[in-house]
Order: C-alpha cells, then sequence, then structure tokens
DNA sequence: TGTACATCAGTGAACGCGCGTTCACTGATGTAC
DNA sequence: TGTACATCAGTGAACGCGCGTTCACTGATGTAC
C-alpha cells in the first residue's frame, strides 16, 4: 500500500467521521479501523489529531482559496473601477463553494465540517482557519462594503454573520432536516435545491430596513 | 449543606462549562472540581452524565414552554378567530425567550446550550427535547401558517429553520463575534442590542420573494 | 425521655475502559562504491 | 554485479492518563414505640 493510499484513506474516512460525531466523539481508533490503516498510522502521517483535524480542512479550504481568490480576480479585472453588485458576489462565493467538492460528492461533509469548526470548542482549528484562510473573508468584506454603502459597517458586520449562521446552520444540519422535510412535504431536498432557495433570503436579508434605534425601543433612561 | 445547595451548585456550574466547551469536553471531575462538590454526587443526584445534561436543558425549557403556552393563549384570546400577525408571534417568542433566563443573567448561556443541542452529536438529547417540547414549536408553527398563507408548507418550514439557523448561530457564537465587533466597531453589543438588529432582517427573510422555479434556474433535463 | 431503627445526602476510593501517543521494530526500495 | 548502508512507510504492543460509574461507608435527621 502506497503512502498516498493510506494518507488518502485516513483523511477520506475522517472527514465522513467528524461530520457525522464532531471532533471530540471521533476516536483514532474509529478512524484507523474503518479505514483498515494501521492505529500509528494517523501519528505517523500527521503528528497528531490535531494536525488531522486541521489537515482534513486544508483539503477543502485550500483549493477553495484558490479558486474564489481567481473569481474575484476575474470580477475585478471585469467591473475594473465600478461597483461589483452585491448579488454578483453572493453569486461568485456560492459558485466557488459548491464546485471545490463538487468532484467528491461530499459538499454536505464539508458544510457540516464548517458548521462544526464553528460551534465545536476547538480553539486550535478557529487560530488555524483564521491565519491560513482570514485573508480571502477579509478581501471579500472589502467588496461587500463597496456593494453595500448604506449599510453602516457594524450593521453589515453583522448582517453577514447572521447570514453566515443561516447557510451554515441548516446545510450542517441538513439531514436531520432534510428528513422532516421529506417525510412532512414528500419533497426531497438536494444542497442546490437549498441554496436555490436560501438566495432570496440572503439577498432580503442584506437588504433589509435598518433597526430602530434604540431610543425608539427603551426608555430613555433604560 | 443542603440538597438544593449541591444539586443547584451542579446545575449552575455545569450549563456554564457545557456552554464553554461542550458536553463532551466538560467532564464530571472538571463540573464538581469547579462547583466543590463531591465527583459522585453528579451520579447520586442525577444517575448519569446525560440526564445531568437533560436536566440542564429542562431548568431553562420547562419555564420557558410554560410561559410561551401562556402567552399564546393571551393571543389567541385576543385574535379570536383573525389572524395572528407573524410579527407579534414572534416578537411573542422572542419575549419568552428573553423572559425566562433574565433573572439568572445567563441569556448568553442558554443560547450556547441551544446552539450546542443542535450541533453536537448528541442523539438522546434530541430525541428528549423534541419528546419534551415538540408540541409548543408545533402550535407555534401552526399559527405562524396562518400568518403567512401566501408562502407554500415547505418554503415556510425552510425559512423557519434559516431564521433558527440565523439567531442560534449569531447568540451561541456572540463571545467571539463580540470580541471582533467591539475590536473593529467599537461597540459594545448586548443580546438586546443584537435581537434589535436580528428584527428587521428576520422579518425581511420571511416576506423574501418566492425562489426562482428549479426550470428557471437548471436545463430542463439537467 | 430514651432507645432502636430508617432514611438519605454526601463521601472517598477504587473499578474497568478507551483514549492519544510512543517506541522498538520490520521489510521494501533506493543509493554508493 | 555484488555488498553495505540509508531511507522511510508501516506495524504491534504497550504506555500513562483521564474518563464515567460504582460501592461500601459516614453521619445527620426524623420517626416509632
Amino acid at each position: 500500500m502506497a503512502q498516498t493510499d493510506t494518507v488518502t484513506r485516513i483523511l477520506d474516512t475522517a472527514e465522513v467521521l467528524f461530520a457525522e460525531r464532531g471532533f471530540a466523539e471521533t476516536s483514532l481508533r474509529n478512524i484507523t479501523s474503518k479505514a483498515k490503516v494501521n492505529l500509528a498510522a494517523v501519528n505517523y502521517h500527521f503528528g497528531s489529531k490535531k494536525a488531522l483535524i486541521q489537515a482534513v480542512f486544508a483539503r477543502y479550504l485550500d483549493p477553495f482559496t484558490e479558486r474564489f481568490h481567481a473569481a474575484l480576480d476575474g470580477l475585478e479585472a471585469e467591473y475594473g473601477n465600478e461597483v461589483i453588485p452585491l448579488e454578483i458576489l453572493l453569486e461568485t462565493m456560492a459558485r466557488c463553494v459548491l464546485e471545490v467538492p463538487a468532484e467528491r460528492n461530499s459538499l454536505k461533509v464539508f458544510m457540516k465540517l464548517l458548521g462544526l469548526a464553528y460551534s465545536q470548542a476547538q480553539g486550535h482549528l478557529r487560530r488555524y482557519i483564521q491565519e491560513h484562510y482570514g485573508s480571502v473573508f477579509t478581501r471579500f468584506t472589502g467588496l461587500v462594503r463597496r456593494a453595500t454603502p448604506e449599510l453602516p459597517d457594524a450593521e453589515r458586520f453583522w448582517r453577514l454573520h447572521f447570514m453566515l449562521g443561516t447557510v451554515i446552520f441548516t446545510l450542517s444540519g441538513l439531514d436531520a432536516l432534510r428528513d422532516i422535510a421529506e417525510k412532512d412535504y414528500g419533497e426531497h431536498v438536494s444542497v442546490r435545491e437549498l441554496i436555490r432557495r436560501l438566495r432570496p433570503v440572503v439577498v432580503s436579508s442584506m437588504q433589509a430596513p435598518l433597526p430602530a434605534t434604540v431610543d425608539d425601543v427603551l426608555p430613555a433612561a433604560g
């Protein structure tokens, strides 16, 4: 069995198990026995469980950031000094997210992993992602800022995170929600179908009226 | 030390640690040493770690469902056969969520716990919550259905979960997001402040135009 | 009023178990001379 | 062409550790007679 075999089998198995149960609930023995490799192979190839978790993310995020940077380069060249419309920016991001894991048929796994990265108490993982992939998101939010000049900076920040919550929560809890939806509405829902439903909601969210000021809501000396 | 002392100290400490680190990452030894009670006291009073987790949730959800049912009773009495407007329903739910843990100053903890309940692989917990608290949500979604007759059932289902994602993701990741917001925009953000910002976004989400049909987006035999 | 017993919150120490990691080792392949 | 050595993916068994749980026990309080 060549090296790439073992390394790939570990990564393939680990990402599925992590996505299903979370990081702490998945042991190296779970992974190596399902992947049919030796227990010690994880530490031999990756060094530690933490490093394996980071490698699982890197295998998605490296190609994603490369693609996304390239797509933004293309948009900037196309629009020159003009402002890139919000819908185009969102559409571009969605397309890049969809394309990366397409060949591996595991968009669902990728989304579950993103959800876990936010919700599980893996400080090292948040730091790793921020360090390696923070710059592409900074670039993106800069473009969104130009596309939504009417929004105060703080409002835009919060709305982008509201959207992020919608997308990550929905797609990472997809299996459970899909079961309910299929039972109650007889509809089979694909990830692409969900993104079709998400689009108008996300756009409306970004264009929602500004909130009432605090003075409108609370008594003066509340 | 009276019984209530020990039980309460365990619950108070457990909810904070669970919210900070998750269930698997919080050991009974963490909880009991911080709560200054004997390790065996958890199993003595609650029976198991799983039962402790459920008890932590019950302490929030029992008063919440009681309040929420009462509030919906009030609305139904007030509106008689008329339809209760969507904004009123959402407002009522938000008020009940805010009121319950208000006296304990731990709305943040409650929200983090809800986020964990969805994201962590605690099958027993989802089953417990569904079993004990499912009916009040069924009642609520029935009223939302009457308030949004223009939405197809499946669309309403998904949008309610999009909203749930926004709220849970935002409030459960509050600390990290708040740090960023405070550093970048010099704004201190309370939970109430966030809910003020969430309101127009949630309402706009529910009122967003229907998505393009599949035929508009995909080639016929895609 | 006094004694025997029951109840029950709480304790201290130990149990077996699964965990991530380590380490000495194997065996195949490539390289130097 | 043959021999000695280096490299490196992979292995099997063991390490120490922290985990949830169990159990015999304590000691205070209440109850029956």
